[in-house]
DNA sequence: AGCACGCCGACT
DNA sequence: GTCGGCGTGCTC
């Protein structure tokens, strides 16, 4: 209570409640929380069962009437306050991608940082032990165990167990409460000083142990020495403590940074610039100069050098006291790239990417928040990193998939990095050779600037693509799946001991298989997907992409047990097998999701390929990009068309982009490189000026796709998506959702211009068992449509059985 | 999300 | 009759 009776609240965002739960909840800010601000974390108490969950602190303010409001419990999260930039980015991060407080805070605090009240229940003493077997296997269980948390249990038990207990507690047997597990601080090491000036006589005990004694020796002889590598040493470490008792040695924490990649000194030379990149230096330096914030597209061709520039400006950035965050698709592609930013900053650079281990993330996290870090390289969530004053913020290969989250949070790297930006009121660098429609579009508007690097490094000249017409193949013939054109120049290559490379993205062996007696084909019991063949060592498993779904090839077909059972269609394994058959000499590697396991063996993969010890590599995306591959003059597309024709109005964008980057791969060396494009449909437009890596031709007859049949840039597409067990009702909620909105646009919302389709069944309607369908909206994505969604998803969000989800322009429609 | 309240079917 | 199934509704 204040002078006055005056009373203190604080206006919170509990996390773990989800987008429809989540608002502003009032508690009264106890006197022993009084320095709690804006920012902050505290544990409250919450609902009918005062759960104690986290919230972050949104408003402080004063009341004289608290009537029935609950008392905050402690503050938490000690040392991990949103700053405004981050409080401010979830707000946003809410209305625009429709996610929880919790969704958002998630990616900008690592997970073990913040403290978490853990649910636990004990036996009430001498409580009668029910007779029913489950309450009773729980009930003697924790008897037998005294406090047991109920996560515990819930492994233990299933997933019922958590209604058993709330029997349990109900009837008495059990009592329920919280405590709270502290946040992680991160790892250390203990080192261990000898005192100096001691009196080692101590030791002259005849008690004491000889190992003690060396022990000690040992210390003063290194002068120090982590406690982790005297017990590898053989010797215990109550020997150690026993020393540090007597006062011969103290032991001290020391932090201890968890990191896979070793940084150099840094402070090497920055790459030189040609002419034409020191003047896209020059602007683009101008930018960050200027007091507002700015975004510009930087066009450069493969080969152009835009690493070079991009380091250049990160050095820039660091020099004027700023930070810099760049962005990469996937960093595994990037290790290139990597040591070229880590030889110019060192130790402070950061890498950041989602196959770093919950230790190292945790680390470069600790070590951005205290400041020790200037440029930070990483995946789509390194956009978040805690950086403060941000000069620049790179992404590279923009128009890259990966960038858009496909879960919740469903946000775009792109918008998070303007909304950081514009923050900061500094430069956005969009950077590719084949930007997306959007982008582009946003450069000839104006909106974005625009710089542009047209010339190839060292007057790399450009591969010749050939197109070879697949018609007359059938497209289960699997023995013809490599063409006549690009067997020659396989072959070619052969002769001339230079490499080649094979890009088909589909992994396994078949793609299928199918009875020709009852015309069946083999499809995973939980998902609407065929099966996929993969030959293992000594056994072929059909396997399901979607659901991870396994079981052993059949030879007969399991509906009618007839001996006609065909694999058909092909995937990597296929193609390997192929080559290997029709060039015995050859020697080939395979690069895909199921070729490389474990951390390393992707760059082992690229390594060994570069240092030639493969003629041929066979692989899929993962391929496709990054690396230089000197000796490579052959590239052969298997089967441009798979992109092509999917269902989605970026189908031409990506087949675009694919191609071009995987013709560039044959465009690096000297000697002339070729490029065999497989396809069905040679005169294709895409094809073609892809061949051709005309990105400006391309762009120009896909803007015009876009304007007659109003697709981005020229509205936002939401989908929205509706999934659950029960295939009825995920129908109904779906309608239901439907004549709602419709609802709600003709009255309330009448000036939100939208044009509905569906609810349709998704292109893949089963996955894991679960039903899905999806309504498209066409729209203007602006404030007022974005508060009709979310009031009709907060409706939604009960409806039994089924969730709903929506996401304003998904990549994949 | 998670929990309580409330209304229906198979047991004593 | 009631136990316990899970369908709505609320959470400062």
């Amino acid at each position: 209570m204040k002078p006055g009776g005056r009373i203190s609240t604080a206006g919170v965002r509990i996390l773990d409640l989800p987008f429809a739960a989540d608002r502003e909840y009032t508690y009264i800010l106890p006197p022993e929380c009084a320095d709690t601000a804006r920012g902050d974390f505290v544990i409250v108490p919450f609902g009918k069962a005062n759960r104690h969950l986290i919230a972050l602190v949104e408003r402080v303010s004063e009341t004289d009437d608290a009537g029935g409001l609950k008392k905050i419990i402690s503050p938490a999260g000690e040392g991990y306050s949103l700053s405004e930039e981050f409080l401010g980015l979830a707000e946003f991060m809410r209305d625009t991608t429709f996610c929880s407080t919790g969704d958002a805070v998630a990616r900008f605090i690592p997970s073990a940082a913040l403290e978490r009240a853990r649910d636990y229940v004990e036996l009430v003493p001498d409580a009668p032990i029910p007779s029913d077997d489950r309450l009773s296997d729980i009930a003697e269980y924790v008897r037998d165990s005294g406090k047991v948390y109920i996560n515990d249990l819930e492994t233990r038990y299933g997933p019922e167990a958590r209604a058993l207990i709330l029997r349990l507690v109900r009837m008495g047997t059990l009592t329920r409460d919280s405590d709270i597990v502290s946040g992680s601080t991160g790892a250390y090491d203990t080192v261990v000083f000898p005192v100096v000036g001691a009196d080692a006589s101590r030791l002259d005990n005849a008690r004491t142990p000889r190992a003690q004694r060396e022990l000690y020796e040992l210390i003063c002889d290194m002068d120090g020495a982590y406690l982790r590598h005297l017990t590898s040493l053989g010797y215990k470490s109550e020997h150690v403590r026993a020393l540090c008792k007597k006062g011969l040695v103290t032991m001290e924490k020391r932090e201890k940074i968890r990191t896979h990649y070793r940084s150099g000194e840094g402070g090497g030379a920055l790459p030189v610039l040609n002419g034409e990149q020191q003047q896209a230096y020059d602007r683009m330096t101008e930018m960050m100069d200027d007091e507002k914030p700015r975004a510009t597209l930087l066009f450069g061709v493969t080969g152009s050098g835009k690493t070079s520039v991009i380091i250049s400006l990160c050095r820039r950035a660091v020099d004027e006291g700023k930070t810099a965050i760049v962005l990469v698709p996937e960093i595994g592609l990037t290790w290139q790239a990597v040591s070229a930013f880590a030889n110019v900053f060192g130790k402070r650079l950061a890498i950041m990417h989602s196959a770093l281990s919950d230790g190292e993330r945790f680390d470069a996290y600790k070590l951005i928040r205290r400041g020790e870090i200037d440029v930070v390289i990483g995946t789509r969530s390194a956009v978040f990193a805690p950086l403060k004053n941000i000069g620049l913020i790179v992404i590279d290969e923009e128009q890259e998939h990966t960038y858009k989250s496909e879960e919740a949070p469903r946000y775009h790297a792109r918008d998070i990095a303007k909304y950081r930006v514009t923050y900061a009121k500094s430069l956005l660098v969009l950077a590719s050779a084949t930007p997306s429609i959007e982008t582009f579009h946003n450069a000839q508007l104006g909106v974005y600037d625009s710089v542009v690097l047209q010339n190839r490094y060292g007057n790399v000249t450009l591969p010749q693509v050939i197109m070879s017409d697949m018609r007359g193949v059938p497209k289960d013939d699997t023995d013809n799946c490599i063409g006549d054109i690009l067997a020659v120049e396989l072959y070619k290559n052969l002769e001339k001991n230079e490499q080649s490379m094979l890009f088909l993205n589909k992994r396994g062996y078949n793609s299928y298989a199918i009875c020709r007696t009852c015309g069946e084909v083999i499809k995973c019991p939980n998902c609407s997907v065929s099966l996929i063949a993969h030959r293992g060592k000594v056994t072929t498993s059909l396997v399901c992409h979607y659901c991870g779904y396994r079981t052993t090839a059949p030879r007969l077909c399991p509906s009618c047990s007839s001996e006609h059972l065909f694999y058909g269609g092909y995937g990597t394994q296929l193609i390997e097998d192929q080559l290997s058959h029709r060039f015995p000499e050859m020697r080939i590697m395979r690069m895909d999701a199921d070729s490389i396991k474990g951390r390393d063996t992707r760059d082992d993969i690229v390594s060994g390929f570069a240092a030639g010890n493969a003629d041929v590599l066979v692989g899929t995306q993962m391929i496709a990009k990054g690396h230089n591959f000197p000796r490579l003059t052959l590239v052969g597309v298997i089967d441009a068309d798979s992109s092509l024709y999917m269902d989605d109005f970026r189908a031409n964008e990506r087949t675009f982009s694919l191609i071009t980057q995987v013709v560039g791969r044959a465009g690096r060396s000297l000697a002339g490189g070729r490029a065999v494009i497989q396809t069905m449909s040679p005169g294709n437009e895409t094809l073609r000026q892809a061949a051709k890596q005309d990105y400006v031709s391309f762009y120009r007859s896909e803007i015009k796709l876009r304007r007659a049949f109003t697709f981005p840039p020229f509205c936002d597409i939401t989908t929205v998506m509706f999934t659950g067990e029960d295939e009825n009702g995920v129908c109904e909620v779906a309608t239901g959702f439907r004549s709602k909105i419709e609802k709600m646009a003709e009255n309330d919302y009448f000036d939100v211009p939208i044009i509905l389709f569906g609810p349709f069944e998704m292109p893949i309607y089963k996955v894991k068992n679960k039903y899905r369908r999806r309504i498209v909206i066409k729209h203007k994505n602006n404030k007022r449509y974005r508060s009709m969604i979310a009031i009709l998803l907060r409706e939604f969000a009960g409806a039994s059985g089924v969730t709903v989800t929506a996401d304003i322009n998904p990549t994949v429609t």
